[in-house]
This record gives C-alpha cells, structure tokens and sequence, in this order.
DNA sequence: TAATCATTCCAACGTTTCTTAGATTGTTCA
DNA sequence: TGAACAATCTAAGAAACGTTGGAATGATTA
C-alpha cells in the first residue's frame, strides 16, 4: 500500500493545477472575457492587450486544466469556459479580492465617476423597475456577447455605437449601464458619455456572470 | 488620466493575488486544515507533513492575502480563516477540480475501499435518519476540531482512540464516518477498521466545510 | 535578567512559470 | 495544387516561486 502522504500530495497537487489557473492576471481576464461568450484567439489576445502567442500559451493552460473546450469554425478556433462553474469560481474569486484586498477597494474606488453613480447592488428592486419601465437597463458590451446572454429587460447598444444612437435613449428615466463586470470599463464611459449629455445615467457593476453567480 | 490598460492590469493583478494562495498543493492543504478550526503553526506543519519553516512561509503568503489572520496566545500563534468565504472557495475549487480532471476522480476512487461504501450524497434524507437515530453520524477528526464545528448529530470519536472505543458504537446501525474533508484519510480507515470489526460502516466524503457550503 | 521556546525574517539554491521569437500544422480560398 | 491565414508547438532567456538553513524577534518561564 502506498503511503497515506504521497495519496494526499497527489490530490492536492491536482486541486492546485486548478487553483494555478486563475493566479496569472491574464488568465483572469481571459476567463472573464469567456464568461461573456465563446470567442476565438484573436479576438481574446485582442481585447486583453497582449499578443496571439502569449493567448495561444494561457488557452493552453486552460485547456490542460480542462475548464475551457474549443470547436473549429472555417478558420478560426472558438474558446468557450466548459460550464458555469468555471465562471462561478471565477465570480467567486474576484468577490473575496475586493472584500480583503484594500488596494482593490481603492482602485475601485477610484474608476467610479461619483461614488452614488453606482447602483446599490439590490436586484430584485432593480429588475422590478426595469420591467415596470421605470428604469433603461443598458447592455454596452459589443453585441455577440448580449445576444449570447444578458440581463432581463436589457437593451444592448454597445459603447462603439452609443454616441450615434443617443437618440435612442430617454432623458426621463434613470439608465442603469452595465458592460462584463467590475473590472470592464465600458460602463464607465458609458456613463460618463450619458451624464454629459444630459442623462441621468448610473453604473452597475455587475456583469452577466456576477448576476448568475447561484447565491449571494 | 492613466491609460484603461494600466487600470485593468491593476485590477487583474490584485484578484490574480487570491488566485495565487489557491495554486500550491502545500497551501490548499493548509487551507484545508484551517478549514477544520484554529491551529498553531506547529499543529499545521505537523498535519502536513511540512517543515515548521515552510509552514511559516506559505502562512505569510495566506497572511499577505488577507485570507488569514493571527492571534497570540502565549507562546503559540494562533492562525485562522478570516471568514466563510475562504473556506468555500477552496470547496468550491476541489469541486471544480473533482468534476474536471479524470486523475483527480481515479485518485480517488482508489482511495475508497469499496465504491457503495459511500454514502450517496443525499443530505437531507442523511440528516433525517440520523435524527431519528437510524444511523449514527461519527466524528473522527481530533476532539479540537469537533468541539470547533460539527455535523448535526454528529459523535466524536477521534480515530486515534477508534480502536479502544470501539464498544461506544451499536452493531445494529449503519455507521456514517466523516473528516475534514475528501482528501482526508482519517474516515477511509475509520471504515476500514469498523468495517473488519463487523460494524456496518460507511464513508461520507464530506466535511464540515463541504457541508457548509451554500449551494451546491 | 537570562534561558527557552515558537515563530518569523533573510539569503540562497534549484525549479517552475512567463514571455517572446522562429518554425510548424491544419484550414480555406483561388 | 499552392498561397494565405489562424493557431499551435518548441526553444530559450528572464522573472517568480518553493524550499531550506542560519540568524533574529518576541513572549514566557525560571
């Protein structure tokens, strides 16, 4: 019988090839951009900044940890997160940094406009007005990734398009603009856009993911 | 204004601080064992099987995340989990990691003697028979750890002193034995013993902190 | 106050990981 | 079939991490 130690080095060790994947900030931001919708090399290396290699590399590292599964298209090969646990750990994992880490809360501090331009994290108060009609729940991101999940009652106009489609909008209601999540600023400009030009505009910082994440 | 980019690295990079605690087998087991209540920094590197030195050092990386937090108590420190929610994202991420990796699942079932040794993990009807004493739910972690947090109904019966107390258990009813966790040993030979004794004894896999955990 | 004990800090080693560059695979389109 | 393209694989240097030993800290006990 092997010893009692190597069996439990062994299940650690495996854990940990989870726990490795989300240590790296680009894997994270990888992650976050999958929890939005499949999406392929390119367009990931794209909007995280950095090269189509170094992606290449980090999709392996998820691949080999099998939290991620790829399909080819024509071309191009669509990365999709395997499940919803992945993003769950994911969600899971940025709450706990913004609830400990201060400088977190500090960065975070700093991106928001105005402190009371956000949305008080209450959803059923806030889904009741937006089916009442009360309030405009905006979808900024780009459109594949609303038409692959949104918020109830969202509208999509992503942040390219929203200066021209202003028009779209109502002057008489609060619009409530959200985008992937806390770290993603589109929302950020969106708001910033609509405040200037007369909206009453205001910023949830929750995305798709946070929003499904079970419980809270 | 400071680039968008630098902005998110930032926010990336604080999150991928959590992220790293969780990449270490060492460390996820230290976590484990916080999981179960207080400990000194002796107990710990003790029960992992690490150097006392090594312990110290994958404490202050836990300790530099904020995960943890310390408290003298004579000569000893004390360490513990800063909240609940350190201790469900490890559940959460060996949840993850048992539902991915195929190593992680044939570990395991390696580990189990028998395979309907286990008990289905069927919390409710678990908790009904024992609380009509159907079953009786055992506790084989050391005392500490029990007095610290327990199954309801749960007995503690420390499997150092299983052997000599093996007269405290009935013959006539199922024996559920639990630990810290599934990749604690201690309730694998708990069962093992109980079962070579002629007791009708089964294997939960979960521990307190498994059993904790929100949603599942 | 000195001696002891638990723990941490510091420095250093070997190992792993990140990142970039160059070559390669597999697919599509002409 | 060959050219163009998307993505991966391999290799290699730089950076970060895990681990160990020796010195230092801070509380307790004699």
């Amino acid at each position: 019988m092997k010893s009692a130690r190597k069996i439990k080095d062994l299940l650690y060790e495996q854990v940990a090839r989870i726990g490795k994947v989300f240590s790296s900030p680009k894997r994270l931001e990888l992650i976050e951009l999958l929890c939005q919708g499949e999406k392929t090399v390119e367009t990931l290396a794209r909007e995280a900044s950095i090269s189509v290699k170094l992606t290449s590399a980090h999709l392996r590292e998820l691949r080999m940890a099998q939290l991620v599964e790829t399909e080819r298209q024509g071309k191009n090969i669509l990365y999709r997160l395997v499940n919803k646990s992945v993003a769950d750990l994911w969600v899971q994992i940025h709450n706990l940094a913004e609830e400990r880490l201060i400088e977190l809360q500090l960065a975070l501090q700093k991106i928001a406009t105005q402190p009371n331009d956000l949305v008080p994290s209450d959803r059923e108060s806030l889904m009741k007005a937006a089916r009442k009609g009360e309030v405009v729940v905006l979808d900024v991101r780009p459109s594949e990734e609303y038409l692959n999940a949104h918020l109830p009652f969202a509208r999509s106009i992503p942040m390219e398009e929203l200066r021209q489609r202003l028009g779209e909008l109502p002057k008489d209601r609060a619009i409530v603009a959200y985008c992937r999540g806390p770290y993603c600023l589109l929302a950020v400009d969106a708001v910033a856009l609509l405040q200037q030009e007369g909206y009453s505009a205001i910023h949830l910082r929750e995305g798709v993911a946070e929003w499904a994440v079970t419980s809270k």
